[in-house]
DNA sequence: AGAAAATTTGCAAAAATATGCAGGAATATT
DNA sequence: AATATTCCTGCATATTTTTGCAAATTTTCT
């Protein structure tokens, strides 16, 4: 138990710090540590680690570790062929000289990019997270004008 | 073309939607929007979107978007078994009456709990991304007290 | 300690996923 | 408009991953 706790731990280093794109890869880089073990328990352990396999920017496959963000899921009454009339965006809200966009997950830095790139006037900076997009506005500037602004940007935002 | 951009964008919803544990139920999500394709196409969209298969809380295998997070390695001059005396921990700085410890990823939280849980008392606070917990320490505590007071949560922290 | 229960593991087979290849469609070039 | 080039796709197959099962190991209980 000791030693699957090991295992499991060496796992999620070897992963956290190397690109390796298949379960023998792993399974050698496990080895080389000392430990041993099968493909089978490999597949096992990442089950119970919950690592994923994704496509990476080489264009090869990586395993990745996984995070909170990956698991979370928009509740939609809508229906597909309906989501995609508006892509990504949920919705809009304001205080102050601020402005909040909300996306669904993973949408947000894409449309944050539509924005800063379309160069709204009325808009000094965006920053984006994975489904949150923060506004500032310029002072003086009304929120309507901001939401009109935008509506070039991010369709049928009403 | 139009209609691969179509099908790509609706993958992403569905997967943003719903939790599909293999290519045949995204499939079967996709030809009921009307999409005509077959296995090999959507496993060459999965790895364009790059979409991951990882596990599920319920024991399920899911596909799941990516974000930024996931493609984040240490960059170790360490080797893994090292790297295994120390769990997560990276570093750790001071600004003011801040403190700011950077983990291997994923590791934040699970370190920021066991700060949280040990009551630390010149530790007013913490709060944890991926890979960076944030502290807030009590006024007029010393930098140093807070290395030291840690050291028995976080071994190995110099 | 010894027996019973629970967990872990390897093996082999099943299931799922990825890909080489060739034809077809879309796009660009002349 | 015709030709060349690039992109997309299905088919069939190779590769990879998952899992049922039985044995081995570890943990718990008496």
């Amino acid at each position: 138990m000791k030693v699957k706790n090991n295992r499991l731990e060496a796992l999620r280093l070897i992963i956290s710090s190397q690109q390796l794109g298949s379960q023998d890869e792993l399974l050698s880089a496990l080895q080389k540590e000392g430990f041993k073990l099968t493909q089978a328990t490999l597949s096992r352990d990442l089950k119970q680690l919950k690592v994923a396999k994704a496509a990476s920017m080489s264009g090869n496959y990586v395993y990745v570790l996984p995070n909170d963000t990956m698991y979370k899921r928009v509740s939609t009454p809508n229906s597909i062929r309906e989501m995609m009339k508006v892509p990504g965006f949920v919705s809009i809200n304001f205080s102050g000289n601020m402005g909040v966009i909300k996306t669904r997950p993973g949408y947000a830095s894409s449309i944050a990019w539509n924005i800063d790139n379309s160069d709204i006037p009325e808009i000094i900076g965006t920053i984006a997270g994975d489904d949150t997009i923060f506004i500032v506005i310029k002072e003086g500037v009304r929120h309507q004008e901001v939401v009109e602004a935008l509506n070039d940007v991010v369709p049928n935002m009403r």
